[in-house]
DNA sequence: TCGACACAATGAAACGATTCAACTCGAGAG
DNA sequence: CTCTCGAGTTGAATCGTTTCATTGTGTCGA
């Protein structure tokens, strides 16, 4: 085979018009019905395959969307991006995924391939501040949703959870606990869901006097960087180790446990409670049941596009900020 | 913004013709840097970026390739698909990914997709028998390479790795344990992988007097999976369950634990053996750390990505098959 | 001074689909 | 018999890029 057949083809071994043949394939009733016989024949014939590139430089737009997520291996994101596939797939459309990794340089390679390829939009968990880089991609035409991030002065639609309010209640469940020496576990300070947890957790622990809160720094976002917290945490000497820790997401926190509870020294909950975030479907079968905070990945991934689509309409609506509210789950990492 | 600006407004800013301004985007060298300058500083100040569907309608094919896992959910498929990334990303290409979910018809939805893309080519692990589907898209020019699966026939290029040896493996360890009623938990029988797995198991029971082997059938191959697969061995009346169970994958022998040991009944291992398949980050970390077996992910996602560079050649080598052998980890479930 | 040569820059053609004004051809009305 | 109408079909123009034969310009040697 050396080249594809073409519509052009198409339409000789038919022996009609190529507006005919593109009327076969998009509408469908213009054309009598022995024409679209005819022409469906040829096409089976010639393995004909529509180039894509060639209907979007004329459309001047693709039909599928672009998601970029912080990390693929995530089961929180990969659930978002399930739902969003599947919403996208029911309207027709399609998402194909870009896996930034958290790397800055990545999700702007990302960005720049998306835009070039003229795609109905962008679904995006930013890693830090993309703004300036995203008003660039809407400015050529593209459609910005914001994931699991709040909207930019509602420039973009966003939908986000309130990392806030999960911060203050993992907390607060950890303080009814009766814990007073907290620890925070995050990774990347410019993450903005983290900054945020963490400043819920700030406002928690500033109600009940005698609290403290004291914030480590993981290597990343992952089981690894889980590990290597808890390794320091073994390594400290008895009774300055704080009480409860409260993770900015489940990996971390499995990692975390993997560190203590297999390698020895302290014990969870009894020496120190443990709450994660996102609740994963690991969380419940660690060694030690996990307690976490739970988003509603899926309602979040189908949200996302719903609000893409919106703003593809001839006049769309003004953007839109849609929040969810996170919601506690108590096992027995924290004594349930 | 009424229109992107195209490389025609970008060569009227500068003064030029359209010809140098593709040159100054695709060999710089050809251009004098003050006309060099002059266009990019047109390219920054009208934010242009270049149509790919142009690009690519012009050149014949575009320079990302297409990526289809079973389940993105599974960190052993996210994590071959972030070393397929990285070794795209290396080359100057990209990956977009697409989740078939185990699902045929999304499967084909995404190879279709891909085929009106025109992508350089796709990376696919496939749900089931979709040869013919393939061979017609590698007739229109895309290179195919099979991942996690063996080769159809040499057709196409694969990399792979020794399930059945992996199966074998896997029993061979819970008979040297001393186990003798061995239960097989799979779920989507039509899986390659599955079967495959299923075929080195009964190959090692076969060689042990006296050894037996069971199947069981999970609704999928998920925790979820596996939590059910859990419950109806918890409602078997005692000495009739088996002592020993190898997991199609890790995720359904987490689901597994979370239902046994959880919930009580039998111990992990003294009344049942487990292990189970691709060794994830969470086996070690689950309430009994799990007994598995090592699958090269990255070394998968880098080869796939070689592989299919290789054909993209002008004169392509024959299609090539990698086969990598995969590893016994040994923990806590199986008696370590 | 002239020709040869290299280097830059030009601009028309091509890629494959969609769109749309124009055309054809019967059927039905007058 | 002519006119109108509309359904069906045609094919040229268009989208934004790359390619490449052609033209223009300046330098150098003879």
């Amino acid at each position: 085979m050396v080249r594809a057949a073409s519509i052009k083809d198409v339409a000789n071994q038919a022996g009609v018009a190529v507006g005919t043949v593109s009327n076969v394939l998009n509408y469908p009733d213009r054309v009598s019905s022995t024409t679209r016989d005819r022409v469906l024949a040829a096409i089976a014939e010639l393995g004909f395959v529509r180039n894509d590139a060639a209907r979007q430089l004329r459309a001047g737009r693709s039909r599928t969307m672009g998601m970029i997520v912080l990390d693929a291996g995530n089961p929180f994101f990969s659930s978002v991006a399930r739902a969003a596939e599947e919403a996208a797939a029911r309207a027709g459309s399609a998402v194909l995924l870009g896996n930034s990794s958290h790397d800055p340089r990545r999700e702007r390679h990302y960005i720049e391939l998306f835009e070039e390829q003229r795609m109905q939009g962008i679904l995006i968990s930013p890693t830090g501040d993309v703004s300036a880089r995203l008003a660039a991609a809407e400015a050529a035409g593209l459609k910005i949703v914001l994931v699991d991030a709040p909207s930019d002065g509602q420039r973009f639609s966003s939908v986000a959870v309130d990392n806030a309010a999960g911060g203050y209640v993992a907390v607060r469940h950890l303080l009814d606990a009766g814990r007073r020496r907290i620890a925070f576990v995050g990774g990347n300070a410019t993450l903005r869901q983290v900054q945020d947890r963490l400043a819920g957790a700030r406002r928690a622990v500033a109600e009940v006097p005698g609290a403290t809160l004291e914030v480590l720094t993981a290597a990343d976002l992952t089981v690894l960087g889980g590990r290597g917290v808890g390794d320091d945490l073994r390594r400290r000497t008895p009774g300055t180790a704080p009480d409860a820790l409260f993770c900015a997401n489940d990996l971390l926190a499995l990692g975390v446990i993997q560190s203590l509870a297999m390698l020895g020294g302290l014990r969870i909950p009894e020496d120190i409670a443990l709450i994660g975030y996102d609740d994963i479907d690991f969380a419940a079968s660690a060694v030690v049941p996990l307690s976490s905070i739970r988003q509603p990945a899926e309602l979040i991934g189908r949200t996302a596009v719903e609000l893409l689509l919106e703003q593809t309409a001839d006049e769309p609506p003004a953007p839109r900020s849609v929040v969810f509210t996170p919601e506690l789950v108590a096992r027995a990492s924290t004594g349930h």
